[in-house]
DNA sequence: GATTAAATTGAAATTCTTTTTCAGAATAGT
DNA sequence: ACTATTCTGAAAAAGAATTTCAATTTAATC
């Protein structure tokens, strides 16, 4: 956890930025945290934890995070963009529209089938998203 | 063509709403387009034939579309939503980060696996949206 | 440790899209 | 025609994302 935070540290320092006691808590907070969470929900565990870190700041280390590949952003269509971290495996979404809980999976397969979808168009893929929207096992009772 | 729409006013007066010449007009013009637009995209359109025509109605005329399911909304992540006719067969999205344009494929085997994934989970898929992003064919040159 | 240049911060302002409100116009039924 | 309800367009509001800017913090230099 402090090694990752002292590696992004390091690159930002590297391109001429400085590093900051606050944009390291907001950090912290946001490997600590988990989960899939909206500028505001970090904001809200940052402002409980240190009461003095504005909205702003949350927003703009999210973005670096992004930036330097160490968070991803996604849209699961309920108006504001979810931030996860990016060090674990990548992952594709169940998305509850009852209870909004967000379920991951790997389907191994359906990214080979992909690629392959993608060379019969010539076409060059940097990123996908796959969102399975629909009901959770909880939700089903 | 007409009687698509015919078909519409038919549902939307079962529903308890009235037919009006107006929202006729943006819907033909909506189908007569064709592709992947913006609210803003279908206004400029519309208000180039009914200059009388605002914004608000070509909004709300998707939205009845939508609900109806006679039009399909897509988030390709460049700030507006937009829409397509859900008239044709399910499709999934090449998006081309570059030059914007949105290239349709439909891979049943990746259908598939949605299925199996989803039944693995004991989730009941309602609706996926399967986006690749990257460069296209054109963009590659 | 003091000095300085550059980056960071937080609040406020701005931008941009989406959505709601509301008074007047159009529509459907009587 | 009369009436009730829906529809329309402009304006306002809501909401999230982003920018601006003065004050503060940081990193490097003296
Ligand atoms: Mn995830
Ligand atoms: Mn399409
Ligand atoms: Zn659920
Ligand atoms: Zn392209």
């Amino acid at each position: 956890m402090d090694e990752i935070i002292e590696r992004i540290e390091k690159e930002l320092r590297e391109s001429g930025k400085k590093s900051s006691r606050t944009r390291r808590k907001v950090i912290e907070v946001f490997f600590s945290c988990g989960g899939h969470l909206s500028v505001e929900d970090l904001y809200r565990e940052v402002k409980q934890r240190y009461p003095d870190i504005g909205y702003v700041t949350v927003y703009r280390t999210l973005k670096v995070l992004e930036e330097l590949g160490y968070a991803t952003s996604l849209d699961v269509g309920d108006g504001s963009t979810r931030f996860e971290t990016a060090l674990r495996q990548h992952h594709d979404h169940l998305i509850c529209t009852v209870c909004g809980r967000i379920y991951e999976f790997f389907e191994p397969e359906i990214e080979v089938l992909q690629n392959l979808v993608a060379r019969k168009n010539d076409f060059r893929i940097l990123d996908h998203t796959l969102h399975i929207f629909g009901i959770c096992k909880e939700c089903q009772k």
